[in-house]
DNA sequence: AACACAAATGCAAAAGATTACCATTAGCAT
DNA sequence: ATGCTAATGGTAATCTTTTGCATTTGTGTT
């Protein structure tokens, strides 16, 4: 019940951590703002501070558990690290978050960045559009 | 004296207008924050307030005179839209900005966001890593 | 060149997201 | 059960960007 995944991080098994933990798995949104994920707490009645949902999802992230992202709009993304690395497509309609991985795109990026003289640590790759639905409703 | 893009973007000839168009068109960074910006003008004595700064670079955006970033770090960077588009590798040590464009990139997210079902509106690619100086540095 | 008027500006306050402080509480090893 | 340290909650502070509003400035017109 108190999540292995925490002391495998190093994490003391707190209960905001391990109800944190617990939303980013099971929520279907699965890509949640730290607001996000705090509406949930305070919805189930939990008694956790928007300060402690920041605080432990930056752990989350320094510990490898959840990925951040910075799609448009301002405020941090996290997503639980399950499966392997992925990238993201967005509709800028009605928000959706589609996932895709492309072996071609992370093989060049590899390539560009050793050609410039870089040793990549990282990368993120946004794709913005309109989709299917919300193309349909524009008519 | 004027610069002409101003009027064919259809923006009134205002003295601050003019100035951070130059400043964009001239400084060597050539990425620039609306902090970055305005710290030039203050250096040249000129009297810009920072919340103009703000306005004009979106509206400089809007009309397409320049590009909007979100690089890490919170605040947006704004670059002169001269030549075709381009994505960027950034050094985590250093800050330093390289450009790089990508045929075989930009294909591949053509096709992976129709194959979703999307019609692309934009993309954002950012590749993260240790430039070349910063690589020895740490050694 | 002087007018007229809407658009643009500067300053200060407000907003939105995230972090820092600090007194109190709660894990966890003994 | 006890003790110690790390973690938490609430609030204030920070940082970036936006807004409101009175004042100034382009610009097209007399
Ligand atoms: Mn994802
Ligand atoms: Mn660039
Ligand atoms: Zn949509
Ligand atoms: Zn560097």
């Amino acid at each position: 019940m108190e999540n292995p995944n925490l002391k495998k991080a190093g994490l003391k098994a707190t209960l905001p951590r391990i109800k944190i933990l617990q939303i980013l798995e099971e929520n279907p949104l699965r890509h949640m703002s730290a607001e996000d994920v705090y509406k949930v707490l305070l919805g189930t009645g939990e008694d956790v501070g928007l300060a402690t949902v920041y605080r432990v999802l930056t752990q989350f992230e320094t510990a490898g558990l959840v990925a951040r992202h910075h799609f448009e709009g301002g405020q941090s993304v996290f997503e639980i690290n399950q499966g392997e690395h992925h990238d993201h497509i967005l509709c800028v309609g009605c928000g959706k978050v589609d996932e895709f991985v492309d072996e071609v795109i992370e093989q060049r990026q590899r390539a560009i960045a050793k050609k410039a003289g870089y040793v990549m640590t990282d990368h993120s790759l946004y794709i913005y559009g309109m989709c299917g639905e919300c193309q349909k409703k524009k008519m």
